[in-house]
RNA sequence: GGAGGGGUGGCAGAGUGGUCUAAUGCGGCGGUCUUGAAAACCGCUGUGGGCUGACGCUCACCGGGGGUUCGAAUCCCUCCCCCUCCGCCA
């Protein structure tokens, strides 16, 4: 969530920042500042009257003490009208705290100065491009085609299984699956530097509200419910991305200068109702309720926040030139960047079946909305102070459609795949055959 | 699922209604002493909020929330988490 001091002391900033994303969150500035305001009204009032009580009571102790019993109990009564008062009081600035705090969460972040000011997609600016859409002597075959040729995966039965939107990966497809996961976990960290973590695949709430998920998205998450017990619906969701566990593996910590950067990588399945989205009627592997991703995620400092954004997009980068792909890197403009991001690069790599670009990667610099919320700060050594760092989180990328891409890019003629270099030590083979 | 035991500062650990402004020990930081170090001694050593131009003043926090009381780490209710044993289980 923003910071409540620099909505304060700088209300105007803030509305302007706010109206470059297009949503109207400038609108309700005012009603925090307002709810804000009275909440500390109250607070000041209360505590002074507080800081009274707390003395005369130390005052009837001793009187107690010295058996002056009657004058005891004339502070007695006196304590007690301050009592209802504060009471009163208090319960105002609770009210007024989280009411605002509820309207606090519901505003995205501020983007980023670097950021094209735009409405939508269409005004998204192409930052590069990397090798060229691959052509082909013959009419090249989509990746439904491909998979079901290929036996790769059994869309049908996937859906019998669970409904549509859900992929049973079969034979040499969800080998491939794995080698591609076994590959994406070994690049980062081996050769860039990442922790690997196997977080859990089902959080609760509070880690969904720290990444920005919650309140706003609580209708996009398959939430879970222990057996028959109603009353445990809704603690717990499937994660939608790694993000939700490994971001907040820090949450409610004072970390020391000297351990950031912290730099994580993490595989996990991703779980997206997807409610209310287009495309998910039709098949293949696009847009579906659960995929794989290896994640990355940085806590770091401040200082360090958009020079690490740009290695992360690197680092995503490199697995679509390892596996000869091409893609373009985009940077989202302000009216199409996510909830808690400042800062936002797409990677979308070609999928020449399709004929278009899939996003398979969105590497974002969330700076200090999401640590403000876990409320994960780091202690600068100069001066001791509490500082909330960096957080970044980018795909690593997603899974499925890297699988598209990878399987339209690199069919053969003869309808088998050929396998690119670095991916054949992990699936054990130089080319995924034409199923007999 | 059943039974029991716990949750107090960076850590260990006392405190069961009134200088708790939380003892004591360890660790950390600074200082004295020393050529240097150790030891010894002295001091400091949590988080968040509010008020103030500032020096400062003040409030809250002993797992979370609520209650009793003039006053709660301490009593009551409730929730969460951890540990031990039993049962079930990959």
């Amino acid at each position: 969530m923003l910071d409540m001091k620099l909505l304060r002391e700088r209300t105007e900033f803030v509305r302007e920042r706010l109206a470059t994303r297009n949503a109207g969150d400038e609108a309700r500035v005012s009603e925090v500042l307002a709810l804000d305001e009275s909440r500390r009204a109250a607070l000041a009032e209360a505590e002074q009257l507080k800081a009274r009580r707390n003395s005369t009571s130390k005052e009837i102790g001793g009187l107690i003490a010295q058996k002056r019993l009657d004058e005891a109990e004339a502070k007695k009564a006196e304590v007690r009208a301050l009592g209802d008062r504060i009471t009163e009081l208090d319960k105002t600035a609770a009210h007024s705290e989280v009411a605002r705090d509820s309207l606090l969460m519901m505003i995205p972040n501020l983007p980023h100065a670097s950021v094209a000011l735009g409405k939508d997609a269409a005004d998204n600016p192409e930052i590069r491009v990397h090798g060229q859409k691959a052509s082909f002597e013959f009419t090249p075959y989509n990746h439904v085609e491909l998979c079901e040729r290929l036996k790769l995966i059994d869309f049908a039965r996937g859906a019998k299984l669970s409904g549509s939107g859900f992929l049973l990966y079969t034979g040499w497809g969800a080998r491939l699956e794995r080698a591609l996961i076994n590959f994406l976990l070994d690049l980062h960290q081996r050769e860039h530097g990442y922790t690997e973590v196997a977080p859990p695949y089902i959080v609760g709430e509070h880690c969904m509200i720290g990444v920005g998920q919650f309140p706003k998205f609580r209708d996009q998450a398959y939430a879970v419910q222990e057996g028959l017990d109603t009353s445990t619906m809704g603690k717990l969701y499937l994660v939608p991305t790694a993000e939700a566990p490994v971001a907040n593996i820090h949450r409610e910590e004072i970390l020391t200068e000297k351990q950031l950067p912290v730099r994580y990588c993490a595989y996990s399945p991703c779980f997206r109702a997807e409610a209310g989205a287009a495309g998910l009627g039709t098949r293949g592997m696009i847009r579906v309720h659960q995929f794989d991703k290896v994640e990355l995620i940085k806590v770091v400092h401040p200082d360090q926040g958009y020079e690490e954004l740009e290695k992360m997009v690197h680092n995503a980068e490199t697995v679509l030139q390892r596996l000869g792909l091409h893609y373009r890197v985009i940077n989202l403009c302000t009216g199409d960047m996510g909830f808690a991001a400042a800062k936002t690069y797409d990677i979308e790599v070609w999928a020449p079946g399709q004929g278009t670009y899939l996003e398979v990667s969105s590497c974002s610099n969330c700076e200090d909305y999401q640590s403000r919320r876990m409320n994960l700060r780091f202690k600068r050594e100069s001066d001791g102070q509490n500082l909330f760092p960096h957080l970044l989180n980018g795909s690593g990328t997603a899974l499925a459609r890297l699988f598209v891409a990878l399987v339209e890019t690199h069919q053969q003629a003869d309808g088998s795949i050929q396998v690119p270099e670095p991916l054949r030590p992990y699936l054990g083979t130089d080319v995924i055959p034409l199923a007999s």
